[in-house]
DNA sequence: ACACGATATGTACGCCCGTACGTATCCCGG
DNA sequence: CCGGGATACGTACGGGCGTACATATCGTGT
């Protein structure tokens, strides 16, 4: 069937290049997606460039360092994070209703979103131990705090915000995580 | 000086043999001392035998993996943080005292143990893609909240386990750590 | 005393890594 | 429409890694 023109070809099987504008941002998305799965350690230029389907040179041509590239999915992951968990905040109206929305994003974490948690807890490691991402996750939680002092004096929010992240990590590594409706109980006690 | 005997040794320098019972705790010490100050990331066999002052070989003799020691390690971690915790609670001769062994035992963790908390938090992590390891997190959990429970209901003790967490992380990587007296109303204002 | 098993030591192998770099291809401004 | 810069692609290099293994040495039970 394939005539010779064909079977000249090198069987090098060369991808066929590709205009993707935007790879830079999916790469970003990608390296989110292999810090969640395998974890920083694991988190290397070809897995990134694998799991985003390019070829591993593409990697060194949109970033000059692995660094760089943590760095920008950390602050992304953060930012998106702490957005939602503003604009949830932000559209409560009154006290009674900003608890509701606290608990109800504390119970998605736990339920749902094992991903988000595992991320939060890789960039405290990875921030532990490079300056730059402790400046995300201070400006993190300092949004976090920022958002509760819309409904809560500043103590009040920040010892809060530290019971959030006690509830969501505890339980997130429990074989018996806590409920909903244990998780109001523990939120409803502390603001009595 | 040096004979024709001397001059006839080979230049490299074998390390003479040395006789070291307990070599292989001294290992499992050095492992943490690893895990503490580069990561599990940066934890290797190499690497720790260099902290240990030991040959390389000598780990593949006294591990099979380096899954093996990092799991001995955690797990010697957290038992002698758990004990601490145990004892400390066992002390306590009334619920008074027991807020205020807890008051201490985070004001250290904060203020003296960053090492402590680096640890914790390299194990969650590394539990949460390693189910041998996350047997000694929840062994861990329960039996902190077992040492509470002999002052606080075990509903209390739960949460208040939870908030100890949060506290400890949530400070552990501000810049802006809180004080002990910080320490001190977070947990009597949800305690009152 | 002495052999033998336990322990200690050094080294080699194959793999994956970060990064550099030369080449190929395409988009777009003039 | 065309040339040049931006982007895409493949590959090579040096290094660190886990692990296996051959050899050397010593403590100890008989």
């Amino acid at each position: 069937m394939s005539g010779p023109a064909a079977a000249s070809r090198p069987p090098v099987p060369r991808r066929p290049r590709r205009h993707d504008p935007g790879r830079r941002d999916r790469l970003i998305d990608a390296a989110l997606t292999v810090i969640a799965e395998r974890g920083v350690a694991g988190t290397t230029h070809r897995e990134i460039a694998r799991v985003a389907d390019v070829p591993l040179g593409s990697m060194t041509y949109h970033f000059t360092s692995l660094d760089e590239v943590l760095a920008e999915a950390f602050t992304r992951h953060a930012e998106s994070v702490a957005r939602v968990f503003d604009e949830r905040m932000r559209a409560a109206p009154d006290r009674k209703a900003a608890v509701e929305a606290v608990i109800a994003l504390v119970s998605d974490d736990l339920l749902g979103a094992q991903r988000d948690l595992v991320l939060a807890v890789e960039l405290y490691l990875a921030a532990a131990r490079n300056p730059a991402l402790r400046a995300v996750t201070q400006a993190w939680m300092a949004r976090s705090r920022q958002a509760l002092e819309r409904h809560f004096d500043p103590t009040t929010a920040r010892e809060l915000d530290a019971l959030i992240e006690g509830l969501v990590l505890h339980s997130a590594l429990s074989t018996d995580p806590m409920t909903p409706e244990q998780i109001r109980h523990a939120i409803d006690r502390y603001l009595r």
